[in-house]
RNA sequence: UGGGCUGUCGCCAAGCGGUAAGGCAACGGACUUUGACUCCGUCAUCCGUGGGUUCGAAUCCCGCCAGCCCAG
């Protein structure tokens, strides 16, 4: 059986590969480019004797004596990830660069190329698991052991098809058990950090980069309270988000947050914490994973964003494509385009978009 | 021009003779394969200014400057 082993340069796809090869797989490293530095403007703040992530990549493919590729897959993130990216801040929403890049890029583009190479399965390095319940009939996706590493929630688009496809070695492993492994292997990124921040916005400064990328002009518009005061000026509404605290720049008597962003006027209006709170939410392009449908209600745990500590929920479908969900208890600030994921137990039950 | 009030960090603001609270903002860090939230840390040797009183003043006194209000 043949194996493609996505692999970013980091630990835990290296550490992915090693174990996929224990697994008595033939196995093939491939690294995706997505981007070039020049564009995205990185910051060379790498330390003298680290190497970029292809070699890395490379490296740990040498010594484990597989072969390694790399793949240019720069036109699809661009169009997929990136252009998505800029559309939804245009639009006034919040978007998660990262569930794109797993659904359009890792698990389409990628998969679809790994059959090509006659492959049999692509493995990633996420912290996830995949099983395969007999009674219905279906894969299922689950919670990683280690709950504080748990990807489940970036990979909810994944489909039947894509997950009997896909095998997550890392699903059983704390994060520090893969460091102990890479670090047996003699890996040189064993002691590497983690990634953090969007990748090709390497200084975290994306408003900057999304107008850089558009050549587009956000123009300065009014901050204003729930009553329509004018408390003041934003500098473009693409760099806001809601929730927000910090960056707003106004020396108000007390903490105000992003409420929501009004496109048509080009106004943001801001509130007290307490005014971001709100029970229910539409979600579109809907991925269900344990079921078909919903029918009827249905008792969920939801998350409104990674790394949220999941809120008891009802979930019913109301469309081919749309899920409403009402929590328990208000969830505060709930925003547009962010991913809504549904859990029942250790299982990913679906998610989608919320609206 | 008279009369009154005010002048403390970028903004707001405590302080009322004993050696500069706090909030907001900002900056740095932690957390994090998204954006946020959150958490931690930094942030006025100096209180409009020049004198005086006092062991000691941002706090009391005098002059000046600036701003605001009332009167004309």
């Amino acid at each position: 059986m043949k194996a493609l082993i996505a692999m970013s340069g980091g630990v835990d796809s290296s550490v992915a590969a090693y174990l996929t090869m224990q697994n008595g797989y033939d196995c093939t490293g491939v690294t995706l480019k997505l981007y070039d530095n020049e564009d995205t403007d990185e910051l060379r703040e790498k330390t003298c004797c680290s190497l970029d992530d292809v070699e890395d990549a490379r490296s740990v493919c040498r010594r484990l004596g597989i072969p390694f590729f790399v793949c240019n897959f720069k036109d699809s993130f661009r169009e997929n990830v990136i252009e998505r990216f800029i559309r939804a801040y245009e639009n006034g929403a919040t978007p998660n660069p990262c569930i794109d890049c797993n659904r359009y890029i890792k698990f389409e583009k990628l998969m679809r190329h790994a059959l090509e190479l006659d492959m049999d399965i692509l493995v990633t390095g996420h912290y996830a698991r995949i099983g395969y319940d007999e009674a219905r009939g279906r894969y299922l996706l689950k919670k990683a052991v280690d709950l504080s590493k748990d990807q489940s929630y970036v990979l909810y688009s994944l489909t039947q098809e894509q997950l009997s496809r896909l095998y997550l070695p890392l699903g059983g492993l704390t994060k520090v058990q893969t460091r102990e492994i890479a670090e047996k292997m003699n890996f040189i990124n064993a002691a590497k950090r983690d990634s953090q921040d969007i990748c090709f916005v390497p200084d975290g400064k994306y408003a900057e980069f999304i107008e850089r990328q558009t050549g587009r002009e956000y123009p300065c518009g009014d901050f204003v309270d729930e009553a329509g005061n004018v408390l003041g000026e934003h500098k473009g509404i693409i760099r806001y988000t809601v929730g927000q605290r910090k960056g707003l720049g106004l020396a108000l008597p007390r903490p105000m947050y992003v409420k929501e962003k009004n496109l048509a006027e080009n106004k943001v209006v801001l509130c007290d914490n307490s005014a971001l709170f709100s029970r229910e939410l539409t979600a579109g392009d809907i991925n269900l994973i344990s079921t078909d449908r919903i029918d009827g209600e249905l008792r969920v745990n939801a998350r409104v964003r990674y790394n949220q500590k999941e809120q008891p929920a009802t979930v019913s479908q109301t469309d081919e494509n749309t899920i409403r969900v009402v929590f328990d208890e208000p969830q505060r600030a709930i925003c547009k385009g962010q991913a809504v994921v549904l859990y029942d137990g250790d299982e990913v039950v679906g998610g989608g978009v919320i609206k």
